[in-house]
DNA sequence: GAGCTAGCTGTACTAAGTACGGTCGGGCAA
DNA sequence: TTGCCCGACCGTACTTAGTACAGCTAGCTC
């Protein structure tokens, strides 16, 4: 009867609705409470259910890893290569914002999913198409990409959420800290960082531009095109003319 | 008398007794099996003892984390600023690689060790000196981290180890891999990554250049004096001269 | 209609963090 | 010297988490 009920009145477990699933937990309230047994709970079933759908925690990780990747957008291979990297680095960006615990579980991750594949395979065919040599793309990915990873790392590291609450917090943490000792962080500090009109994430632009900056001069590059300085991101997506070299 | 053979025969334990072993445990077997009770084990007490030392096990992360840190090495302040930077670099990388478990913890860790703060002194100093303006030492900071990070980020990622034993993991990946999905990502990893000669790790240097020009175009930057290329193999590195924007 | 099976449940074991309340020896005041 | 206190450490036990193992049950097949 009950068991009836159950059966009848709800989808059956799916590998997709136990990500999904698992994937909401994260985002709401944190890696650290997403438990087999909060999953089970949120799916209406016991925690052993999960398990004749995924053989283990390790895998449901890995899962969302790459359903987090499967949320970036992959730009058309064919757009010019500086407009498309820009875009998919602000696309990584925004999407590992969403959900921050991702670049916490990278690191232990060592399989990739077939969402991570075809993103790889996206910016390869990208700058293939550029006419990129193989060492220039090699180049080229280790370099977006470590800094994109890298800061995502450092926004998630932050001790306070987003421009707004930085000057309690950070005032806190300067009132308490032996300020002879490191008189140029302190300066650094009040007359800068925590001046007003200052937001960390504004840094991101930045850096991206000398980055491509960077791209643009290894070998095989096509002339940079969209000089593109600072905001890349958050419009100026997909321009899809023809391959510019 | 056993305990009294105790008391007398071993130091005492103190937070820093515990920190390093610690550090050894998650050295030497990964940060898997640093447990309060493994650590107990290494220090010959039971597991109570340390939680009058240390009041959580997320202290004892805070604290190795620290320690890491205090491992890289401050270049001179009013050294050359690219030459500076790209030793501090390389020392960061080089430590990163030897705590590999370092960059996992980073991104839950919100309190910066003295260690840390230090760290982040010199490099404002050294910027100060070198002439930059408040706002192009945080772009420069911005960046420079970023791009560490990252990179160190995607080392421990890396289902191999080393240069070496990448043939046969990656062949037995590529294997599995529907090629046909992701053309150009086999034909880029047969091509390039898998030739012999290829090391992920040789990318660091290239990418760090790249950085550092980027650093080098910011505002308030000194002219640039040690050119600091180490391999130019496979790349035409950007020419390095003065600011060019 | 008997049995197989997929999907789920119940129970229980193990590992880990840590609260709580000892115990014990050495230092110090009377 | 004596008695007491306190700091360092221990024993026990509770809680939470991952997951092994052995059912149970509804519906399908023969």
């Amino acid at each position: 009867m009950t068991t009836t009920e159950r059966r009848v009145g709800r989808a059956p477990l799916t590998r997709e609705r136990v990500l999904l699933a698992a994937m909401h937990i994260a985002d709401a309230d944190g890696i650290g409470t997403l438990t087999m047994r909060s999953l089970a709970d949120t799916l209406a079933v016991k925690p052993m259910a999960i398990y004749h759908h995924m053989s283990n925690k390790e895998q449901i990780l890995d899962g969302i890893v790459d359903l987090v990747f499967a949320e970036i957008v992959q730009p058309p291979i064919d757009a010019p290569w500086r407009a498309a990297l820009a875009s998919r680095a602000a696309s990584v960006r925004e999407v590992l914002g969403r959900h921050p615990w991702t670049i916490g579980l990278m690191e232990s991750r060592r399989a990739p999913g077939p969402a991570t594949l075809r993103h790889h395979e996206t910016v390869i065919a990208l700058l293939r198409n550029a006419g990129f040599t193989h060492a220039a793309i090699a180049h080229a990915i280790a370099f977006l990409d470590a800094y994109v990873y890298g800061f995502a790392l450092q926004e998630v590291s932050l001790p306070f959420e987003g421009p707004d609450d930085v000057p309690e917090l950070a005032e806190e943490i300067l009132a308490q800290m032996p300020a002879d000792e490191y008189p140029n962080f302190v300066e650094f500090a009040r007359e800068h960082v925590l001046q007003p009109g200052y937001d960390f994430g504004n840094e991101f632009d930045i850096g991206l531009g000398m980055v491509l900056d960077g791209i643009a001069g290894l070998e095989g590059a096509a002339p940079s095109i969209t000089r593109s300085g600072r905001s890349p991101d958050r419009t100026s997506k997909r321009t899809n003319t023809s391959p510019d070299r």
